[in-house]
DNA sequence: ATACTAATGACACTCAGTGCCGAATGGAAG
DNA sequence: CTTCCATTCGGCACTGAGTGTCATTAGTAT
């Protein structure tokens, strides 16, 4: 689903059999945001959304299990990114400062798309219903690390320590987010290898 | 709130002004925990339980919020005991220290609510409806773990490292329940207690 | 034209949660 | 005992999210 609002227009795609799609998750995803950004989430209906998109009520939801997808993207795509990214990352290279490089690399965006992202995840810790749905979509982002990790220390991903690193690591972008989304000029990027920095020395095994 | 489904029974506090209530919030929990456990959470509506408790439906939503608030119990009364736990401890024990013995406390319960604890968390962090409201509770407690932090580091609550070490913790805490959860002769607190150990040393700053 | 395919969208339905308001209940004051 | 008052109860109607069903529409291929 969904590659971007501009790349997957309707029927830009080489011809298919069967009657075409009236829109595209890009699409839906553009205007929902849009109206969330001019109205907020809880006040802007999926009767709103379907309106503005031209679309039946019934269509919406083939393209979105729900109102609480709507923020995010492609995210299947962006995990498969991140999975890639690690698989290529030197076995020399400690585990942390792999799981560093590639968390740093997954929230990197074009400069243009950072005013959109930021407005994305903005919604996305403030607004309860959104945040708690989040929740499920954290499972796989962990996922992903916890399988990493799991292969790197010889456990497997549902074990302890692969799990808790994933944990880790999810808790240490989403503070850097919450410090991103409260300073305008903050850096992104840099606040996440920061977290991951000053992690290590709170909790380096050498003294508290 | 509910302190127990068997301590607070309807009318059994001191006399008050106005009709009695006609249930408790712990016997609500109490009947849906069972309704859950027979069913399983989707299955049961909130009408069934208003139902089997014998009120109205509109008088179950002024006890509970939500559906989703039921397995949790007097989950505010656990925060305000883990806040003082941690306030009693010395100030010469590291932090990590600190927060590990602290989280361990936390989930300590009498050996004969362990089932029902279990059963709980089992719903808790397998339901996906539940996992993604238990994220606001989550929350709640990580404010509590970054204040404590925070004071220690000299920041403030909402800084980056007292949040990044807040969700570690949580982070921990529930790759240990994943575990207890999944081996039915596990012991909990020794697996907390694990887990911290254990990101210290794949998180240590002398090796990785 | 006809057949086939895939998507749309209308309708009716379930369920969670809310606002409103009168009715019920029990203690306190006369 | 009666009246007053505080407080809770619970019925009703409503909104809004999400689902199952099914006829309809709009494309491609023959």
């Amino acid at each position: 689903m969904t590659v971007d609002a501009t790349t997957q227009t309707p029927g830009a795609d080489r011809p298919r059999i069967g009657r075409a799609p009236a829109t595209t998750h890009g699409e839906l995803s553009h205007i929902a945001l849009q109206l969330f950004h001019e109205r907020g989430f809880e006040e802007t209906t999926v009767d709103d959304i379907v309106r503005a998109a031209g679309i039946g009520r019934r269509t919406f939801f083939r393209y979105y299990r729900s109102k609480n997808d709507l923020p995010w993207g492609d995210f299947d795509h962006l995990l498969d990114q991140m999975r890639r990214h690690l698989a290529s990352l030197p076995d020399d290279l400690p585990l942390r400062d792999a799981l560093r490089l590639a968390v740093v690399e997954f929230n990197r965006f074009p400069t243009d798309e950072i005013p959109v992202h930021r407005e994305r995840m903005r919604l996305l810790l403030s607004v309860p219903s959104l945040m708690a749905h989040s929740t499920l979509r954290y499972t796989e982002w962990r996922q992903v690390i916890a399988e990493f990790a799991a292969d790197r220390l010889g456990d497997h991903a549902d074990d302890l320590e692969p799990r808790a690193i994933a944990w880790a690591c999810l808790g240490l972008s989403l503070a850097a987010y919450e410090q991103w989304l409260a300073n305008d000029d903050a850096d992104l990027l840099h606040l996440i290898d920061d977290a991951f920095h000053r992690l290590s020395t709170t909790w380096g095994s050498t003294r508290g």
